[in-house]
DNA sequence: GTAATTCCTAGAGGTGGCTCGAGGTCAATT
DNA sequence: AATTGACCTCGAGCCACCTCTAGGAATTAC
């Protein structure tokens, strides 16, 4: 079974503009061509490009993908620098992860601050206490939620 | 206790290039300057640039987080609004985790091919086999690093 | 008092990642 | 035979987000 660009964008939800971009920045050497020229993707081809989108979505440049991709036409003897190169994702990924879980603190923070000042009426609730009042009161706001 | 932007820079870990950037896109409109021109920023001033910050890795563009700033000079009338905008915030940090997450098993799962393919020399090992036999075996080795 | 450092503005330049328009090919349908 | 629609290339344009340079002013250290 093969697949047209337009099958492919559909699937993986990017635009014909897009893969044809990735294309020309060498991410996509595998594809193969109808003698008239018209890119023909392979199964194998959407399950690279969903690799692709990984690393991408673990926020890694296209330029070092692209890299990757050229490892993997290398063979074996590329084992090593693509294993490396997993495990450091991973790292990354986690470091992301923990920074989104700080983000999204602050935020819970933001929306229990703007909660209770709409009830308030005003935000000068929370100007009128000081910050360990207001750390205070947010605990229990959390408790309440549970 | 007053800074200048160099002091704050390091704090938040960004270039003064960045800061003054942000100050020209309208995102601190609260910073007073010296006489001569000189920017002085107050703790609250750090303290909102760290809020600035976290919208920032929430993946709002700094357009956005223009508006919120708006809003915040202008009083109790956009609290509603600002209460919106950060739980809109909160669902779309949420949803980023999720990715994250998917990222990371597909990772963990490169992790796990690309060292039993380092143990046996090749890649082949698991080329010769089918996709189930891969996914069987990467349970097991997924049990065995508990 | 002069040298070094830090600040300022305006505006140009750069990177990453698309996004699109023009002009053309090809295969299938009417 | 003509139309439709999906494909192609090339190159320009665009948006977000900085990043830096030039030219200048103010402050601090010796």
């Amino acid at each position: 079974m093969t697949y047209a660009i337009g099958e492919v964008a559909k699937m993986l939800n990017l635009t014909i503009y897009t893969l044809r971009y990735y294309d020309k920045e060498g991410l996509m050497p595998f594809v193969e061509r109808t003698p008239s020229g018209t890119r023909v993707f392979k199964e194998s081809d959407v399950e690279a490009l969903k690799i692709i989108e990984c690393l991408k979505s673990s926020g890694m440049p296209l330029k070092n993908i692209r890299y990757f991709i050229e490892w993997c036409s290398q063979g074996d003897c590329s084992l090593q620098q693509r294993y490396d190169m997993f495990i450091e994702r991973k790292a990354v990924v986690e470091a992301q992860m923990n920074e989104l879980k700080k983000t999204l603190e602050i935020i819970d923070y933001k929306c229990w601050y703007y909660k209770t000042a709409l009830e308030a009426g005003t935000e000068n609730v929370h100007k009128t206490k000081d910050a360990e009042d207001c750390a205070q009161q947010q605990v229990h706001s959390m408790q309440d939620r549970q």
